[in-house]
DNA sequence: TGTACATCAGTGAACGCGCGTTCACTGATGTAC
DNA sequence: TGTACATCAGTGAACGCGCGTTCACTGATGTAC
């Protein structure tokens, strides 16, 4: 990279951090480029070298903040034994909320409320966010090759639904039955709204053990697709025993 | 109630309506408090005989849509045979779901991304946000009661979890199993989270037939408390059976 | 039943602040011969 | 190796717009005797 080059990469990066510490304390819709501006020590006009509006400054955060959210789970993922189906998915679902917990305003940019007038043109958005439910489908398809899923346990789906969720697998290729992967679906949809809940502040004088809960709705997700109980593995921290 | 008053609460009323209707263009802590004075066809400040502050009039939405869904999902739980458990739950997780479809916007101030900088005073909008949950609770209870829950299914819980979750029962007096009643909050959360998740768009382009998957959701969530098949009561519409 | 007074709704001006975006420009950094 | 030129970063002024909140005020509506 030529200096010129680097020094403008830099400055992006500056940039999408100043924003991203805005989001502390505004919504997203509320970004300030002159803040941006401000902050950088340069004139209000200056970002536009940069970025060409807010809301093409909005995408940017957005599919980065789902990249960067892929990569920790991938990485956590990726560091369990891999024939251990049910520490996968307690170490991806763990993964997903200790970075919701460490990146609040993010997570909610990702996953809260729409900014309204404002869509995310899918090109850019769609591959980084499919990158933690592959993680998950993943492990799926590893531990339905396995055998280790129940699948005789999935609800039998209606038509329409076989039909929809049998297209997801055949654009990814799979050969997982559809009650497996729409349980999987089920899964995942059950991973954000746990996050969400605890971290929009709904488990408030619910429930204190925040992460205990957390790990408990893990494990029934994990008996619900049938997995069998985590194995410990060398070396790596003691997943609870499955009952 | 005297002219005054009335006048009074119907302007109060309006003002509530006006700012709901923002909350569809802009995100709620844009909420603009001129803006609703000119759609009144009022001077600026003359909205500051209504209203505290722009704030207050936040906390006035958060705790009227609270009571608006509870009521709307009371309302249609309520109209179910009792002893049918299961279509106690299909019914409330249906109403919910199509409040939400109903008010998007209102829905996504309940229960999407807090708005930085406000915190809700929580004497105002607690009474009205456990009106939903005490939907749930209540079927939960009378089930348990009539031995439709299966005691044995639900997931032993850690010893923190069994007192968090034991205090939420001592609270409302309840004398339902703690593992049940933790089933009964999963439960409650998935429903957010399966509303949340259709809702704020991550479906799109994975399930097509949405109110068709709700219901494979709601039938797993009844599943895993252990209700029994529904049945078909006279003059009401026929739920599908479980398996 | 009529009058005096209090209450309240709404006015209009002002304070002090913010924003996104465009445009013609200066001056430094890099590139090609 | 040195010079001419192109590229790019950053400037400063301007356009036109928005906001929440306070304050002293007018005038209508209600209340008490």
């Amino acid at each position: 990279m030529r200096p010129r080059e680097q020094a403008r990469a830099d400055t992006i990066e500056r940039i999408k951090g100043l924003a991203r510490e805005q989001l502390h304390s505004v919504g997203p819709s509320e970004l300030s480029l002159r803040g941006i501006a401000r902050d950088l020590g340069l004139v209000s006009s200056a970002v536009y070298r940069y970025v060409e509006s807010r809301d093409q400054l909005l995408t940017l955060l957005i599919a980065d903040g789902y990249d960067r959210l892929g990569s920790a789970v991938e990485a956590a993922e990726a560091a369990v034994d891999r024939t251990d189906f049910r520490g996968r998915l307690l170490t991806a679902g763990r993964a997903i909320r200790a970075w919701a917990i460490d990146h609040p305003f993010e997570y909610a940019l990702l996953f809260g409320s729409p900014v309204p007038g404002y869509a995310a043109p899918a090109e850019v958005t769609v591959p980084p966010a499919q990158r933690t439910p592959l993680v998950l489908v993943g492990l799926l398809v590893d531990a339905h090759a396995a055998g280790a899923v129940d699948v005789d346990r999935a609800r039998p789906l209606d038509r329409s639904l076989r039909d929809d969720v049998g297209t997801v697998g055949l654009d990814l290729v799979l050969d997982v039955p559809a009650p497996v992967l729409a349980t999987g679906v089920l899964v995942w949809i059950h991973l954000f709204g746990a996050v969400s809940f605890e971290l929009f502040g709904h488990l408030h004088n619910v429930i204190d053990d925040k992460a205990g809960w957390f790990d408990h709705q893990l494990e029934v997700l994990a008996d619900l697709l049938g997995l069998p109980p985590a194995r410990r593995a060398r070396g790596s921290r003691a997943a609870r025993p499955a009952r």
